[in-house]
DNA sequence: AACTACACTAACGCTCTGTT
DNA sequence: AACAGAGCGTTAGTGTAGTT
């Protein structure tokens, strides 16, 4: 269901009349304009103050409140009428309440929860009307407060961990051959398809991002990719609080660069624009690939190769294929944990904790090589006595 | 009082559906 | 095919209950 469709609560009677409705929407919209323009100033990031910006709005016009000022009968909803003192904290435990009934995750009622609950906060710590002159909301609209209390979140909201995202090193493999052997011999689009496999091996040889990969130049004035130090680098990194896109740089295997190299060689040059756009994977008309691109190639190729009876998870996009990398090379490498986390651009150790999924086996595997370790060593000696 | 071991928050990215 | 939008996962900073 969505948002939207779940406001129930009662339609309730606003009686400061007195006021035009004009007036009112106009004082509505610059309250709120207010709060979104603090994003600006805290240099998050567009796609954050665009969702801020559609959740909010979204969510004021799909409360219906009942007006006969309005030629409807009924207006959306005030962010002073939110703030109303008893009444407003009932829509918003009926919002809640309507979210979790609905099946929503909790981890999802806690984030709408705290878009409003921070909304409110700023108006009740900016208590004014913005314009020419200088007027409280508390006088012209009458008693505010914060409608969001802590008892109204869902809490414990983080998710038991998902087992079968990943591809050992072994499905890794014999993805990459499907794909190569398969997939692209048996397409009629041969560019597109081994553009793709090209980004699939990335993905797995580098653990990028999708956002990373699609950002990744071929030209200058910002070529990304260095054959001669074995090395990628992205300037498209997940930032965080306003901090920006992060640079980093990560590994270039001997399968990443030979593959690149074909690619950049043979498949890129074909592409329209390939000597204008500087972008290293383009689409059919010229452009920089999107995501929604990359995500459709990705699912294609996944059910493809399901056909073809390879055993993958049961869900692989491409975010498993950078978990995928990060576990393989805990693997293989497992004192080089501090390089890995430079790699995958993680700030804090604690984040590869719950990104390196290693299967069942590998546990098994490795206990077991410990315990027989120790039956050799004696390091655990038998006990007998106390 | 200092430490440990988590949990929570907020920004921001990824996934997937619906629409045109 | 391209896009928008809703839902939810990821990541790093901060807070806190419980232990030493």
């Amino acid at each position: 269901m969505k948002r939207p469709n779940l406001v129930v609560v009662h339609r309730t009677e606003i009686t400061s009349a007195c006021i035009p409705l004009s007036e009112k929407l106009a004082d509505h919209h610059a309250i709120l304009q207010g709060y979104l323009d603090t994003h600006v100033t805290r240099n998050h990031s567009k796609r954050t103050i665009d969702s801020e910006q559609q959740f909010l709005k979204g969510w004021f016009e799909g409360f219906m409140v009942q007006d006969d000022q309005h030629p409807d009968g009924e207006r959306s909803l005030m962010i002073w009428e939110a703030m109303t003192p008893v009444l407003g904290r009932q829509r918003i435990i009926e919002f809640s309440k309507g979210l979790i009934t609905s099946e929503f995750k909790p981890r999802t009622v806690n984030t709408y929860l705290g878009k409003l609950r921070r909304l409110f906060q700023y108006v009740l710590d900016n208590p004014y009307i913005p314009g020419n002159e200088v007027q409280l909301i508390i006088t012209k609209y009458g008693r505010i407060e914060q409608p969001v209390k802590e008892y109204d979140y869902p809490v414990h909201i983080l998710d038991p961990e998902d087992e079968g995202f990943v591809l050992t090193g072994k499905q890794l493999t014999q993805f990459y051959d499907f794909i190569r052997k398969e997939y692209i011999s048996h397409n009629p689009k041969k560019l597109t398809a081994s553009r793709d496999y090209t980004m699939i091996v990335l993905a797995g040889e580098s653990g990028l991002r999708a956002n990373e990969i699609l950002n990744l130049d071929a030209l200058k004035p910002h070529r990304d990719i260095f054959y001669e130090h074995n090395c990628i680098q992205t300037r498209h990194g997940k930032g965080v609080k306003g901090s920006g896109k992060r640079i980093r740089k990560t590994i270039f295997t001997p399968l990443a660069q030979a593959t690149l190299h074909v690619y950049e060689e043979q498949i890129r040059p074909n592409f329209p624009n390939a000597k204008s756009n500087p972008a290293l994977f383009l689409s059919e008309s010229g452009e920089r690939i999107s995501y929604q691109a990359m995500w459709r190639s990705l699912h294609v190729i996944v059910c493809e190769a399901r056909k073809a009876g390879l055993e993958l998870p049961h869900s692989l996009a491409w975010h498993s294929l950078r978990k995928s990398f990060a576990t393989n090379f805990m693997e293989q490498n497992p004192d080089k944990i501090w390089v890995l986390m430079d790699m995958m651009g993680h700030r804090n150790p604690s984040t590869l904790h719950c990104y390196v999924k290693h299967s069942r086996s590998y546990y098994d595997r490795v206990i077991d090589s410990i315990v027989k370790n120790l039956g050799s060593s004696g390091t655990f000696m038998v006990v007998t006595k106390f």
